[in-house]
DNA sequence: CAACAATCTGACCGATTGGTCAGGGTCACG
DNA sequence: CGTGACCCTGACCAATCGGTCAGATTGTTG
């Protein structure tokens, strides 16, 4: 009964195939998907409703719920490839590189992400702010692999005396800091800033003359 | 019928009077907003409910909603002093002072009231991360004429060579970001670092250090 | 154009939410 | 020790929440 064996074309699969299989399944789990990063990353995902990304996408609750099963499968869907986006440019650091080049360059792309993708990182934060519940095992395995494994090679740069001496866990965590702060804390930037300015402007100026003084031995 | 003359020893004031008149509202008050600081900072204002905070406060809802007329009433109260003493600090940084020992007081201090006060750091990033709907006013107010105002006299300190060139806009978010980073991201640093690190040693060498770095000319 | 699968909807459901209320218990003070 | 203000509670309410369902509508394919 619970097994399904003559499910040649049957229906109601949907969610559980991750690759949408027609042309309005990948139309609507886009819209679906770029209305619930809005709403989660405005309002958490406790704050957010089923309404309200409904109402974003265009689309009728029952409808959302057709193409995903929960609202927790949206925000899990969300954050599944988030982690490895976000964490992309950190890959990226080659070991082979000119060491300051390649942090300053990942710097310099994470600024970028801030700037480009200011949702996905309020999501992240909202998520991580939280506790981390729905993520939280991939801070402490993948997440700390990847670090861990970066910090090495930066302290190797520094035994050979390419780098000023500084601890490479929290000079990451520093880039971390100062990029995601202009895209977490957009309103309360540009509050201080005023409305004419751009804050990303000053904001790669400041952070280029912050790390070239912080790097160089 | 709006007004009540008569209000002698009239109950049910309670809500209107910001100071606790009796012994028991002294202790309630203070129980209630303790435990709604605990909810609020880790859920946000919309995951947080009544009966959460009514549970950590030990307290019934209905005996709580005694002491507050509403949810927002309680979280109002929270964030109304919270503006204040997160900036005392910065209002603190004295111009007749020597530049960099100030600046370097004031990373201090607030990389301080990041390891004491975590809880009132991830409130306001929870505001401000959801675009400070509670609490905006004083934002583009209070808190840029506070900015604008000690950036007037970082700006003087570095026409007097006492300071390397550096947009003090941008110096002072910088400040914000990399201590608040290690109270909002807490469960992100310790993931990375691991259990047996204590995030703020590591902070406290690396951002004296950081600082130390840019400011001197 | 039939016929079946895929898509969509209004109506509805139980659980949870913030908040109310009438009344009972408790405290302080004359 | 009584009396009135203060404190507290169980029961309840309307609104909103995430989610279901039967069936109408639309798309696709032979």
């Amino acid at each position: 009964m619970t097994d399904d064996p003559k499910s040649g074309g049957a229906t109601d699969l949907t969610h559980e195939n991750d690759k949408p299989r027609t042309r309005i399944q990948k139309v609507n789990r886009k819209k679906i998907l770029d209305a619930a990063l809005e709403v989660f990353s405005a309002q958490g995902f406790r704050g957010a409703t089923l309404d309200q990304i409904a109402a974003e996408a265009g689309l009728s609750k029952p409808n959302v719920l057709y193409y995903f099963p929960s609202k927790e499968a949206i925000h899990a869907a969300l954050l599944a490839g988030l982690l490895d986006i976000w964490l992309a440019p950190l890959r990226a650091m080659d070991p082979q590189g000119e060491p300051r080049d390649e942090i300053m360059s990942y710097m310099r792309r994470k600024l970028e992400m801030s700037r480009e993708m200011p949702r996905e990182s309020r999501l992240f934060a909202n998520e991580v702010l939280q506790g981390a519940p729905r993520i939280g095992d991939g801070l402490s395995t993948d997440l700390k692999a990847l670090v861990d494994d970066k910090a090495a090679v930066i302290r190797d740069w520094i035994a050979q005396g390419k780098l000023a001496p500084v601890d490479p866990h929290h000079l990451i965590f520093s880039i971390w800091a100062l990029t995601q702060h202009y895209a977490d804390f957009d309103v309360q930037v540009r509050a201080v800033l005023g409305p004419d300015t751009d804050p990303f402007d000053g904001a790669g100026k400041f952070l280029d003359m912050l790390f070239t003084r912080l790097l160089t031995p």
